[in-house]
DNA sequence: TAATTACTTTACAAAAAAGTACAGTATTTT
DNA sequence: AAAATACTGTACTTTTTTGTAAAGTAATTA
């Protein structure tokens, strides 16, 4: 299970912004900000920015910033943006191995781990703002403690 | 956030061999069972059997099994043998840029989002046993229901 | 003991992801 | 209007991951 370039990077972005407090930054800040080419910080603001969670001027005194407050993003629609989800309805097509259905199509129990577990990430990813994030202001210990698996 | 196909095609491996009630099965019957290349059952049974997983006879009656009963392994220990963990202390090293230190070194929020992060998905992967996984006896419902992210 | 079946190992080929280079367009400043 | 700054877009290279090929070793069977 990985974090993808994209998502780290872009995650990065988008808090150097919500640091910003609604500023705009140039793509030189950030590519120095975060240690990465200018290229490659283009790349990430530009997906960013087609998934509509920044916006871009140009010229002179252009730069980057974000669309709406910072407590208002929440990191599952970041992470959207940036990649694929864990689970999504295409997962037994990708990893079907050379049959023509996924062989665990009839009682798919890979699939059902994927899907359960994809909710839990979603569940949590979507109760954390940008904000939270980029003071640290959360907390998952009570949702560690509380992690209980049934018996269906 | 993505799942490796190592994991996809290992996990898949060892529900197999849980289905299988404790006896063995070839490389050619896993091959076929999951529609995978002789040569790529054997490169993720090796995996696996390297990690002490499974365990293997050669010869004319040979085969690969279980080393102990299905409901005593548990998936994170699976998928520690197929990959890397979402986050280990190695994080900052691999995502650094271009600097000498990860940017968010000091108060590293981006580091402590995947460290907690990391432990939920750890704790639900350690309660799930495989043959709860095989058999679909498992129920993440709770679990979703309790997520509570609360605020430092 | 030779043939067959099956695991093991190494090396390689193909595909995907990561990251870079560069030419272009827009805006502002002088 | 020319220069400077900054975003935009495409094409490319490098690296990693995925998957395959083929030759080798071990055990069994006839």
């Amino acid at each position: 299970m990985k974090v993808s370039a994209l998502e780290e990077y872009g995650l990065r972005c988008m808090l150097q912004l919500a640091r910003n407090n609604g500023g705009s930054m140039t793509l030189p800040e950030i590519s120095e900000a975060e240690g990465v080419s200018l290229s490659y910080a283009g790349k990430l603001l530009m997906i960013l920015k087609k998934a509509g969670l920044v916006k871009a001027v140009r010229g002179r005194q252009g730069g980057y910033a974000l669309v709406k407050p910072a407590g208002e993003y929440d990191l599952k629609e970041i992470f959207d943006a940036l990649g694929e989800p864990l689970y999504n309805p295409r997962h037994c097509r990708k990893f079907k191995g050379d049959l023509e259905k996924c062989v665990h199509s009839k009682d798919c129990t890979v699939r059902d781990i994927w899907k359960e577990f994809s909710k839990i990430i979603d569940g949590v990813l979507g109760k954390v703002t940008l904000a939270d994030a980029a003071s640290g202001d959360y907390d998952f210990g009570d949702m560690i403690s509380s992690i209980q698996v049934g018996i269906k």
